[in-house]
DNA sequence: GATGAATGAGAATTCATTCAT
DNA sequence: CATGAATGAATTCTCATTCAT
């Protein structure tokens, strides 16, 4: 009976300090934290993050994974009720928006080469579209494409990884180069998904 | 007449400077860069630094305008005697080899949001294609192939951002993600080019 | 009725504290051993310590007091049947090679100052010899040598002491010298009896 | 001109630095040496320390070493005009007195096992006694006795050893042991030297 | 121009211990 | 009996920076 209330308090404490790690990330970029920053916000000593984690490199890790759990939850996913090229415009569109609303966490997460992070980032290597539900969708997307006659004959784990990077590498100048108008912003996202979108034309 | 050979030593000492933090960068990534390890390296003091840099900040933009200067020096431009698509297949390709040689510093450079850095690294800006000389070559070549009918017709600086931004993606998670083998590198640079040049296509 | 069990079960857990505790001593020595690491193991937590013990102090008082009594049950005692020379070789041959084998437990058990320690292991007090059994044992067969005419004649208990303080002081620096080869070990074990038999002649 | 009293100024801090760690290692033991107490006592800041040492172990390796200069400054060497058996008695008496007063840095000292100090405090190993200038003495005295019949033949080098380890034991347990009386202590050290002296007639 | 002393802030961790539950 | 939360003090060490000389 009383252990509910305690485990809630537990978790409670336990989102906290991620919940601060996060802002302060977010705010002011993955080399500003600092476990004395974390507690010292929270009121609380120190050590009492060594109670929830064991290192804070693993609470870095939780930390970003949490943020990359919420950056997947707002992703627009592939609608698969649309034709194929204009879910991949629909989705990538979204993408890039989203992850330039979250900013410095999409920063600190996807230009993280923590191994950890990694485990859950990391889209290049050979096989890495199965284990990555994200590209698993833009490779059945592309191959709903090519059946259609949409997308001309192409190895679909290798073109899905190179769409993704292509529009990786345009979000991640837009985060670096901060000064980027939203007009611009705008053709630079459409001239971009537009230049794919032709890449794959049969 | 003294002060040449003073202002040459001075020179020389800014010089020496700037290689080591270089030298550092390259070997061990921007973390590991100390002022006590440069001086200790050259056997001076680490008081000394504070004669030719105001700040670590501003020493680290200069090593990093150097290094920025060395990678555009090794970068193979693009050969204006090749037809267009060749030319930008045989420049992107080293492009990517040649960061993915450099890696950390290529990485301390290209993701630095120092403004003195941007000063010479952002691409995305509106008119932005006329100050980078690499993107304005870019676009010369964008447009001769149109003009050859090889490239349909396409706003060539928007075109030259999207594609230097495809680019740069995909050498960007090369260098993040760091067990990519050789193969499959291969591979994604070949397939992200052909996309790139089929979406030029008429 | 339930008490006996649960005093059992109080005992057991008690003694698991000590057992867990002697092994990291006699693994990694006297420094590492820390609270959370011995409840760590255990499964149990921190806090348990203090249902059995008032301090850490106590505690480690209780593991070095346990592990006296495992060297000297190990120790091959005075064999009464040999010549009283004889014995004193064996004794002290085994004495030795034994601590050496238990090192890390023998170093921090007989380098302990600390007051409940030497509560058990002190030997140079006047009168200490009637209150250590192993001081005794030889004793009495320092006496039976003296009555043999083997030895000449001494104040035993004096001589107890010093010839313990010998072979401690031999087998102490064997312990902080690490690296004497075991052929030197035993060169200097011979010659320290060897001095020591011969001192005792008549 | 300016740079006499500088040096002087930075070799009195190193000095002080050792001075106050030396204090607190002899009133208190080596345990209780922390980087913090010695600048705290000096009025300085925590840094300064690793200006004059690399290392809190490279710090302690000089205290060590001045400790171990200033005993063996203290210790009477071997009187080389006395007969070698009174030579013997004269000089350990001596040692053992003279590691009795200091007594704490003395016990830091020879019972450490760290590298840099075992590197001028072991003995036993094989050779070890040409090393030792004390060691080399102790086997000078050793072989003037056996010449002049004093002592029967034996290997010097090793009965060297075996001498200083049974010395180094009986004041080592009187370190550990602090209640010993005076009139016990004496009469101990008499019967030790008796007991060595009487080992070594042929 | 160059040094070396010195600082002060801050880094991550560890530890024994307490206490309400 | 046992826990788990929490603390507070301590640990070594690193770093950028300043300044008198």
């Amino acid at each position: 009976m009383a252990r509910k209330p305690q485990q809630q308090h537990t978790e409670a404490v336990r989102k906290q300090i991620i919940a601060i790690a996060q802002r302060i990330i977010t705010k002011e970029g993955v080399n500003a934290l600092s476990i004395r920053r974390i507690t010292t916000e929270m009121g609380y000593s120190a050590g009492i993050v060594y109670h929830y984690f064991q290192n804070k490199e693993q609470l870095l890790a939780c930390v970003l994974e949490q943020g990359y759990a919420r950056i997947m939850a707002c992703a627009r996913p592939l609608d698969e009720t649309l034709p194929p090229d204009e879910a991949i415009r629909a989705a990538f569109t979204g993408y890039v928006e989203n992850g330039h609303k979250n900013s410095a966490e999409y920063r600190a997460l996807m230009f993280s080469t923590s191994p950890q992070v990694l485990g859950f980032t990391s889209v290049l290597g050979d096989g890495k579209c199965e284990a990555r539900p994200a590209l698993q969708l833009l490779m059945g997307t592309l191959n709903a494409g090519i059946q259609q006659g949409l997308f001309g004959p192409c190895d679909p784990a290798l073109t899905a990884q190179a769409i993704w990077a292509a529009m990786f590498g345009l979000l991640a100048r837009l985060l670096i180069e901060k000064d980027v108008s939203p007009a611009q912003r705008a053709k630079l996202i459409n001239r971009q998904i537009e230049l794919i979108l032709k890449g794959l034309r049969p």
